[in-house]
DNA sequence: CACAATTAAATTGAACACAATATAATTGCC
DNA sequence: GGCAATTATATTGTGTTCAATTTAATTGTG
């Protein structure tokens, strides 16, 4: 029969979009975050605001850094996005005394006062996803596995080094 | 023994950021957009643009609308993108004479000739991600099958209309 | 101890995403 | 045919992302 069999992918043939884990990726990650939107907007925060929070909530008091390595971001995305959260009075950002080029990221009060109303958020993720836990479960560990993986694939440049 | 077991979200616990779906999803996305980036920046693309282009190398002559609901984006992220991309020389837009609201989009003599340089891209990131084919194909067609229960997904203020 | 190399954040500039709004063309309905 | 509703695209404003650069502080080495 072989009925579904997808080709390998040829250097002489395009593959539908749709084929694509790339742009299967890319929509759905769009589209979980559209599906977060309104929830989010109830807290007044975005999604990247909403992952830095919840990166203090487990744990408090972090350097731009941690949270950066923990989120997979860098300081050009982090530092205007914390300045916001500031404003916004859920957190403080203070030079820490033994090394002064470090920023501690704390929760104010407000900060620490919002997981309460975003301890649902999970939940309704799950039901919106339409899967199982088990499903959800597997399908995060494999994307973890993939965006590990995506990570250490060589770049341009690191090829063309290793050419020289 | 069960050992890797997830308990059901509770709304009175944290989960924590990694293991939640939305995250792993997120941060895969942008792990795969960063390692497409030095192979795009060759054929000078950026990702968003070259999803536009997979589009029309599959179907040359497509409206806004059309690359729109194809890759599940609007005329806001579409419009200046596609000003872009007939900058560089590898479409056309021309308002449609039966419809002068919709504006056609077409490739170029360069436009087309571009996809040669692209086609090895897809058997790229199949090494990258490390998956079998097979595999591959599976996880598409979940991240398709989850975008499409996402969007499907009730929003909260259709929530209130019903209410209402 | 001087000072080059490294490290931590911030800044800059380009390009998305997307909600909300605006503009212009077309359709439906009397 | 007139005109309100709809449709297609563009524009605006806010907030990411990220590469590249800058600034400031710290570390390592002679």
């Amino acid at each position: 029969m072989k009925k579904n069999t997808v080709p390998e992918p040829q250097a002489d043939q395009l593959v539908p979009v749709d084929q694509q884990l790339c742009f299967a990726l890319y929509s759905a990650s769009l589209a979980m975050t559209k599906m977060y939107k309104p929830r989010l907007d109830a807290l007044g925060l975005t999604y990247p605001q909403y992952l830095v929070m919840l990166s203090l909530w487990e744990q408090d008091t972090q350097t731009v850094s941690q949270i950066g390595e923990r989120l997979y971001l860098d300081s050009g995305t982090l530092s205007p996005l914390l300045k916001r959260l500031e404003a916004a009075g859920l957190i403080r950002r203070e030079r820490a005394t033994a090394d002064e080029r470090r920023v501690q990221v704390a929760l104010t009060d407000a900060g620490r006062a919002l997981k309460t109303r975003a301890l649902g958020l999970p939940q309704h993720a799950l039901r919106a996803s339409g899967c199982t836990l088990g499903e959800l479960t597997e399908l995060t560990a494999r994307l973890h596995a993939l965006r590990r993986r995506l990570a250490e694939s060589p770049t341009e440049t690191a090829v063309q080094a290793r050419a020289a």
